[in-house]
DNA sequence: GCCGTTTTCGGCCCGACTGTTTTCAGTCG
């Protein structure tokens, strides 16, 4: 059995992040921080394994030379870092939750810490309510409220997870199990096999085994404790906070149970209601005749949702949100698949604060599936990633357009993600963007106007007639930060009207436009675009969580503009549109 | 701490916004 697993390049560059963190906090040299977290950048956007790298092949890298070659290999070789463990005798860990708190850095925790003593949340927050931060120096009244507020924030996330970390741990331990019990079946449930934005616990369903093979998962290396073991069902918490639950099932009641531990709590209790008014009973082991006890269903879910007179509920319909009523009446839409997807409307290269060049993003996409790729470099807003000003986005686009011709099955449009300004100006010439073969509109500063002053600063970008696309609408970052106040009615309303796309972010922590404003968008007949926003070639991996959120969302493929040809896709856009 | 040399030092993405200031520090992207 695997004991000691090497790390994988995700776990190496948590490492190198949290020494940049230390270091941050503890003041030292912002470039040898920034040398940390580029190393960390580099090791997590790799496509080779790192842990098999040797320290020659390591300083190869982009930003990992000597020191911190040496280092990821003392992590691989040894299971630590002793720098990075001298850090944390220095500093307590808990000062790193503070960090990630909206608005609170570095130089905030550093102050906390020296002045106050205060080095977790509990204790920054019983400050906060006891007005003791206000004595400190450049923290006021409002300063204050940010942190409660921040606070709170963290609250209500605290126990969740993103889908894509939750499938990737799903897959590690899933394999594990394989590996321990080969004859058995496991299944991932709940939230995430409805491919919900963010999971609490990870259910898996092992059907047909022996309670063995709970030996072997509760001695899971990543395992920190056993919550219980028992015959049919054990629970760990794994390191990072992951709570994971396994239950055994047999193979009889194999559609029953993984209708039942799917989910959602009240897309079963309208099941359950469906089977009683019918003298049946619904559970994890069947669906029954309350009469004889006689079972009438439960191999198969198919079946199960026969029974009850229903086609088959995809698991990421299963919310209660009209699907038992849609699926009586045969009448469920086809649902979008990855495969559906032919281009991709966002994303960046290493002329703003992407990784690769336009050559090897197009090549990337392509290796993706793709056949038609739009560049979107940053505008100069954004001056923090060398944001385009008209003259560097024009000749940014020629370039585009130059290597597109040499390309061999995959086409690239040049285009822009263009910010838009606190009062809903765009950040370059209308007469630039209009050269351009799309321009998507986003925000990315002044989260903090009022509901009134976002709504019409959008409203106003969508109005102007070369914005095609509007880019992450809402601009939350899931687990981190909330949206910001804006009426979406009235943007969906305006998209309408303008025919404007609106994006399915798929960054793994935006997931942006959500489920239930993309199914709004498709009740009021505005085009959708699923895109990456990928920074690097590795990026286009993301699309999956893009095509989750459209698939909750009841989207069809001919909701969803790149699912069209190239051709089709650029006679949708609302720059082209128009002319017709 | 990395990188690229005009090879062993000196530069390294920087502007907007906020809240605290009275000229700026911290955070964010």
């Amino acid at each position: 059995m695997a004991s000691s697993l090497p790390p994988d390049n995700h776990a190496i560059a948590r490492v190198l992040v949290e020494i940049a963190d230390l270091l941050e906090i503890k003041g030292e040299n912002p470039f040898k921080i920034r040398a940390y977290r580029n190393g960390a950048d580099t090791v997590s956007t790799c496509a080779e394994t790192v842990a098999s790298l040797t320290a020659a092949e390591l300083v190869q890298l982009p930003g990992i030379g000597r020191d911190l070659a040496g280092r990821i290999r003392e992590l691989i070789d040894t299971g630590a870092i002793a720098f990075h463990q001298e850090l944390l005798a220095e500093l307590p860990v808990t000062l790193l939750d503070l960090t990630r708190l909206q608005g609170v850095g570095p130089k905030t925790v550093a102050l906390l810490y020296r002045a106050l003593d205060i080095s977790t949340l509990d204790e920054l927050e019983a400050a906060a309510r006891s007005g003791r931060l206000r004595g400190l120096r450049g923290m006021g009244e409002k300063k204050e409220a940010l942190i409660l507020k921040a606070l709170d924030e963290r609250k209500r996330h605290s126990g969740r997870h993103l889908l894509a970390d939750t499938h990737d741990i799903a897959v590690a331990v899933a394999a594990h199990l394989r590996h321990a019990a080969p004859g058995t079946e496991f299944v991932p449930v709940g939230s995430l096999r409805r491919q919900s934005e963010t999971c609490g616990d990870l259910d898996i369903l092992a059907i047909g085994g022996e309670p063995a093979l709970f030996d072997a998962f509760v001695g899971h290396p990543l395992v920190e404790r056993v919550l219980g073991r028992g015959e049919t069902k054990s629970s760990v918490l794994l390191r990072g906070g992951y709570q994971v639950d396994v239950r055994l099932v047999p193979p009889a009641s194999r559609g029953a149970a993984l209708q039942y531990f799917t989910g959602s709590k009240a897309h079963n209790i309208a099941l359950r209601d469906m089977a009683l008014s019918r003298g049946w009973k619904l559970n994890e082991y069947g669906l029954f005749d309350n009469a004889t006890g006689a079972p009438i269903a439960g191999e198969t879910e198919d079946g199960l949702y026969e029974a009850l007179g229903m086609t088959f509920v995809p698991p990421e319909l299963r919310e209660n949100r009209g699907e038992i009523q849609a699926a009586s009446a045969r009448n469920l839409p086809r649902l979008l698949s990855l495969s559906d997807l032919r281009g991709d409307a966002h994303c960046h290269t290493d002329a703003t604060d992407g990784r690769d060049t336009v050559e090897a993003m197009a090549m990337a996409a392509k290796a993706a599936g793709l056949s038609y790729l739009a560049i979107t470099d940053h505008s100069r807003a954004l001056a923090m990633t060398g944001g385009l000003d008209e003259e560097g986005a024009l000749r940014h686009a020629a370039r585009v357009r130059e290597v597109s011709k040499r390309l061999d099955g995959i086409r690239l449009l040049a285009g822009i993600e263009c910010d838009i300004r606190p009062d809903g100006t765009l950040d370059l010439a209308e007469d630039c963007l209009a050269q351009l073969d799309l321009v998507v509109a986003s925000v990315h500063s002044a989260f903090g106007l009022d509901e009134a002053q976002m709504t019409d600063r959008i409203l106003r970008a969508i109005e102007s007639p070369v914005v095609d696309v509007l880019g992450h609408p809402t601009g939350r970052l899931l687990l981190r930060r909330d949206a910001y106040a804006v009426d979406m009615a009235r943007v969906v309303n305006a998209a309408a009207r303008y025919g404007v796309t609106l994006e399915i972010n798929s960054q793994v922590d935006r997931l942006d436009l959500n489920d239930v404003h993309s199914r709004l968008a498709r009740e009021r007949g505005v085009k959708v675009v699923i895109d990456s926003d990928a920074h690097a070639q590795a990026g286009f991996g993301t699309l999956r969580w893009g095509v989750a959120v459209a698939r909750r969302a009841w989207l069809s493929p001919e909701d969803v503009l790149n699912t069209r040809d190239v051709e089709g896709f650029l006679a949708g856009l609302r720059r082209n549109r128009s002319k017709q």
